[in-house]
DNA sequence: CGTGGTTTACATTAG
DNA sequence: GTAAACCACG
């Protein structure tokens, strides 16, 4: 396809800043893609003179992988990355700059948090007042605009001098452990730069190309990072689009797109507004969505692509029936030739994808879900990590505290507490205070037998560390450990599927291809987990569904997008509703959602949703309503429909039902049967009494049909012998 | 003192 | 629904 002026205008653009307001589906991607290819091939500018950025993995694969194809050759020591990525990569280079160990370590947003809670308690602080997640959250919160703790104003109120004295106690863990989390990577490689101008010098003229993907998502330091690297004769070209910005919440500024204009002046600024994506009503449906936002640059998308199908809306009576609908339109979609893989189901919190998994393994189709719970962070996974990474470092006491009782093997809190306070006395590391103690047997019998098998099993697994690869290490150390044999004694599927866990990590450490030739195979392993969270479990090549947040479609698309769970509440969530700020980042959240599909938009809300062991009654979203009626259409699965689907005891109505359109009512569609009464009617069985139809199951007089009778019980029942009597 | 079973508090989004 | 916190037992 051939660009359009615009897009050309952008490829091809002369030296100097460029700023590119892309709307969602308008080429982005490609645009930089070709942008690259263009520098290289007409400019010849060597691959190792750009600096390509972006914000997740995917898309940085993405980029990597279409510029090798354009350009047809390979191009792996290119920095094409994630911020962390790069920042990571630098810090590896120049760690003796940064003033860090050779051997530093990553510290996830869990660990970050069991340390948190470890200083809180040992400046014996009240943990209602000082919750670790919090703590968390304000020096992530410091981090992400560049500030250190000596640069925070003391003397406030307790409280903020508090947290920034747990942040200085922090830090210094982190560093006697040599550890860095995320927010620390993007930071020291920030002070690095700036105080060093050798270095700046000599990446201001390796660089001469600077380009940002999503830049409407940059923070405060990452802004600042990239202005370091903009030298005097450095190109950058910013892409973003103010109605994609989702991360406020981790920092990222929208202003930064102005603020762009201003420190890089001149710039010139290009828009792109032809959406190539979705079809006509689709755009329509995000225009007047995201229109309900004040403060924003300005754009409206058009597509010459038609009008296409109308948006669906399904009302569910609860998760589950949202889940089966939504199941039977993946297949249906198959059966009429589709396939899997052009089909997604978009969500708005990790937590929603569980009974989704449910519904798609019973209807045997296949699918894959991208990030919740990752792989790297699984218990069993971070037990077997933290084993390497001790093996690794000795000095890691984050890993040390983690594994030395898992498996269970006699050292309880009490000899714990004796080596951390040995530890803290002499301002050593917890490995080093556990053998002091072994060797002044200042430990009763049987602690100091379990602690020195502890230190002889990390000693002898090390050993293998020489003379082994890292699969056969992996093996090994959760064999050794004991660590198989733990996880697998729990009880249900859940033991074996740990164990296929523990054995997916070994496959995972032979499929490891380290970047960087001159380091420690482990070490490069280890970092990779902590920053890839390890998507590459399932075979990407196959034929599924894909399910994600939200957050995780950002930069995708899909010809059919299920959007499910559009209740108040949940999407918008809660937590973002006390805030204006918080309210309108969820609406440019909705955006992204609508603009992920091309061809066909099905949103669903469920009357009553099972959420943290609660029934919750939920009320069709605002950001649907903001949807013009005639876009869209309501899908009625039964043929009667009459029927107020919540009991009527509970009082009010959903408000979906008050937003039908007339003329919605005389749509119908027939998935199930008419057997006059449908998902959510009431009906009478003779022996149970009173209940409400939950779902069906099968065809014909073999249909089964799930009940959920007043008295609380939730039956199965096959239709030919119920004699279900629907209620008027 | 350490372990296993049981109760209770707690819940976005992500690198 | 999960993981930390708690408590009784060996």
């Amino acid at each position: 396809m051939q660009l359009n002026p615009q897009q050309i205008k952008a490829v091809k653009a002369a030296k100097g800043h460029l700023l590119v307001i892309a709307g969602a589906g308008s080429g982005k991607t490609r645009v930089l893609v070709e942008r690259m290819a263009y520098l290289m091939r007409d400019k010849e500018i060597s691959p190792a003179a750009l600096f390509a950025v972006t914000f997740t993995n995917k898309a940085a694969r993405e980029i990597r992988e279409r510029l090798e194809q354009t350009l047809d050759r390979t191009l792996n020591t290119m920095w094409v990355g994630t911020f962390h990525g790069l920042a990571h990569r630098f810090l590896r280079t120049h760690w003796r700059d940064a003033d860090l160990s050779e051997q530093f370590m990553i510290l996830d947003s869990d660990d970050q948090q069991r340390m948190l809670k470890r200083i809180i308690n040992e400046l014996q602080l009240d943990d209602a007042k000082f919750k670790p997640r919090a703590v968390a959250s304000f020096i992530n919160g410091c981090k992400d605009e560049g500030q250190r703790p000596q640069n925070l104003q003391t003397g406030q109120d307790y409280y903020t001098d508090t947290l920034i004295n747990l942040y200085t106690h922090y830090e210094q863990q982190c560093q006697d452990q040599n550890l860095v989390d995320f927010g620390e990577l993007l930071l020291r490689t920030f002070e690095t730069l700036k105080e060093n101008a050798e270095l700046r010098s000599h990446y201001h003229s390796r660089f001469r190309n600077l380009l940002i993907d999503e830049f409407q998502d940059t923070n405060s330091i990452q802004y600042a990072w990239i202005r370091l690297l903009a030298g005097p004769d450095v190109s950058v070209m910013a892409v973003g689009d103010d109605d994609q910005s989702i991360y406020a919440w981790r920092g990222a500024k929208i202003e930064n797109i102005h603020r762009f204009e201003r420190d890089f002046a001149p710039v010139s600024t290009i828009r792109l507004e032809q959406n190539y994506r979705s079809t006509d009503k689709i755009l329509k449906a995000a225009n007047a969505v995201i229109s309900n936002n004040a403060d924003r640059l300005g754009k409206e998308l058009w597509t010459d692509l038609g009008a296409g199908e109308s948006i669906y809306l399904y009302a569910a009576y609860n998760e589950q029936d949202e889940a089966r609908f939504v199941a039977n339109r993946l297949s249906q979609y198959v059966d009429q030739g589709g396939l899997y893989n052009e089909q997604a189901i978009l969500y708005r919190s990790n937590a929603q994808s569980r009974v989704l998994e449910e519904a798609l393994l019973r209807a045997a189709i296949p699918y894959r879900i991208y990030g919740g719970q990752r792989f790297y962070e699984r218990l069993e996974i971070k037990n077997a990590l933290m084993y390497l990474r001790l093996i690794q470092s000795r000095l890691d006491d984050t890993a040390f505290e983690r594994i030395i009782n898992v498996p269970p093997r006699g050292i309880g809190e009490r000899t714990v507490e004796q080596i951390r306070s040995l530890a803290r006395q002499d301002g050593i590391r917890l490995w080093e205070a556990s053998n002091r103690l072994i060797a002044q047997s200042a430990l009763p019998g049987r602690a100091k037998t379990a602690v020195k098998g502890f230190v002889e099993l990390i000693d002898s697994l090390d050993q293998h560390a020489v003379e082994m690869d890292l699969p056969a290490l992996a093996r090994i150390v959760i064999d050794q450990s004991g660590l198989v044999a733990y996880h697998g004694s729990e009880k249900g599927e859940r033991g074996q599927a740990r164990v296929d866990n523990l054995n997916e990590l070994v496959s995972a450490c032979r499929g490891f291809e380290p970047e960087n030739e001159d380091s420690s195979v482990l070490l490069e392993f280890l970092s990779q987990a902590s920053l890839d969270a390890g998507e590459q479990q399932a075979d990407p090549d196959a034929d599924a569904v894909q399910l994600m947040t939200l957050h995780s479609a950002k930069g995708l698309e899909f010809k059919r997008v299920f959007l499910v769970g559009a209740e108040e509440e949940l999407f918008p969530h809660r937590m973002s509703l006390d805030s204006v700020g918080g309210l309108e980042e969820e609406r440019r959240l909705a955006y992204v959602g609508i603009t992920r599909a091309m061809e066909y938009l099905t949103i669903s809300y469920a009357e009553t949703r099972r959420l943290n062991g609660r029934d919750q009654f939920g009320l069709l979203s605002r950001f649907v309503k903001e949807i013009p009626n005639d876009l869209i259409e309501e899908v009625r699965l039964e043929t009667q429909i009459n029927r107020p689907l919540s009991s009527p005891s509970l009082g009010a109505r959903p408000l979906g039902r008050q937003h039908k359109h007339p003329r919605f009512q005389s749509w119908e569609h027939s998935d199930s049967e008419d057997f006059g009464f449908g998902i959510g009617s009431r009906v009478d069985h003779g022996t149970f009494g009173e209940g409400t139809v939950l779902s069906f199951e099968g065809s014909g007089p073999q249909t089964k049909v799930q009940v959920s009778f007043d008295d609380g019980s939730v039956k199965w029942l096959v239709m030919q012998y119920a004699k279900l009597v629907p209620l008027g």
